[in-house]
DNA sequence: ATTTTTTTTTAGACAAATCTAAAATGTATC
DNA sequence: GATACATTTTAGATTTGTCTAAAAAAAAAT
């Protein structure tokens, strides 16, 4: 395992961490102008930071044919998405602000540098999983954990489950999840499934009982217990 | 009042504090060399800095005569440092750091943008007065409560106080305070004066009795109960 | 297979914050 | 009050990250 003591400069963090999340976590290449519009820069300025990146062994680079992370680079990456999701979990669960209330604020504490105060967050946080959008927390070697892919829509009556996050982590179903107060985290019974509509009938843990809809159902993923 | 919209930059902000703390909290006036060696910057850095706080009317400036803190400056300065106090409280009173670990993480945290955040932190942590080295919490104005001059050297036996600070918030006393277990905001009672050194012989609430000399009680800030 | 369009890179500038070396100013000494 | 010493400022460079405009390369269209 080689040594990750060097820092690296916010904009540095910030470009490994756009290209992460175009790559698809990593896997795909990404070209430049993609990466210009995710940080609102020119793509000149994307070309220079990229040509430095490359010389520094954090990204794979080819001219005209765009940017893949190197192992390395996706250890950087990984490291500021995981400090700042436990942070959206601190201003969340400590501090009660809302789910979408924390992504600036959480955008300047991911570039804090210190290991050990990253690790006692995290335990004081109790080791949370996922953030308040429902994103995997990467661990502190850098490795996240396989997403659970089992929707709501999967279970049958009588199961029992807990809600992970959402499909895909928009404003809007998180937005309505909240006004029907499904948290994240929360545990409910499927009470009964609808073959008209396939819509399901949950009764949440500590609350009333609700119906969702198909579209809804599909696009929760939880976990079985 | 006036607004305060405007963000300054990481260094600014660093320089604002610097000479807060050089001119004894705004009150005396403060040469380029004793900010230089502050903030380990040649002493050219700090004349280009000055001008351009001065420009932004941060400081009142003559040149070759020192600097002193605009009004403006003060309140930008203690808004720095009100943050700085309540990071180190949150790390030593939520995550378990020592008094004397915390500096450096806090110098990087009280950079952070969100008066929101601050405000929440500071309800999180119970208001707190003090930071872990005794020093004072400004308020969300920028007032500094008025520091307790009362030493534990002027109680008579019998007389109850709450540790406060030390008198200087050097690392020595508050070492030693910590080895023999008296923590910031202890309550302790005096039970003897012995005449012959001025010693004194304490009791803390729910620890053993303790015998400090005259140099130790001398620096000790109380508040009589 | 050219030509046109789009994308990407280079060239040249700029602002912020720093530096070293030299010049200017202030303070102390005799 | 002239001279020596210390402090402070200016001048000129450097680094980092950005920009616009122009050139180069790749992709798309005909």
């Amino acid at each position: 395992m080689h040594k990750l003591n060097a820092v690296y400069s916010l904009s540095e963090e910030n470009y490994l961490k756009a290209i992460y999340h175009l790559s698809d976590h990593g896997k795909e290449s990404v070209n430049t102008n993609a990466i210009a519009e995710e940080m609102k820069t020119a793509a000149a300025s994307v070309s220079d930071m990229i040509r430095k990146l490359s010389k520094k062994k954090l990204v794979n680079y080819q001219k005209y044919h765009g940017v893949t992370l190197s192992s390395k680079g996706q250890e950087v990456a990984l490291k500021v998405i995981r400090k700042h999701r436990l942070w959206e979990v601190f201003l969340v669960d400590k501090l009660n602000f809302k789910w979408d209330e924390v992504h600036d604020i959480a955008e300047q504490l991911e570039h804090i540098e210190s290991a050990q105060l990253i690790e006692r967050l995290d335990e004081h946080l109790g080791f949370p999983k996922f953030d308040p959008h429902g994103d995997p927390i990467p661990n502190a070697n850098g490795e996240v954990a396989p997403i659970p892919t089992t929707t709501l829509s999967m279970l049958k009556a009588g199961d029992k489950c807990r809600v992970v996050c959402a499909k895909d982590s928009s404003s809007e179903l998180l937005n309505y999840l909240d006004k029907i107060k499904i948290s994240l985290g929360a545990k409910l019974e499927v009470t009964e499934v609808h073959a008209f509509d396939a819509s399901y009938s949950v009764q949440i843990e500590g609350a009333s009982p609700l119906t969702l809809s198909n579209k809804v159902t599909e696009n929760i993923i939880v976990e079985e217990l």
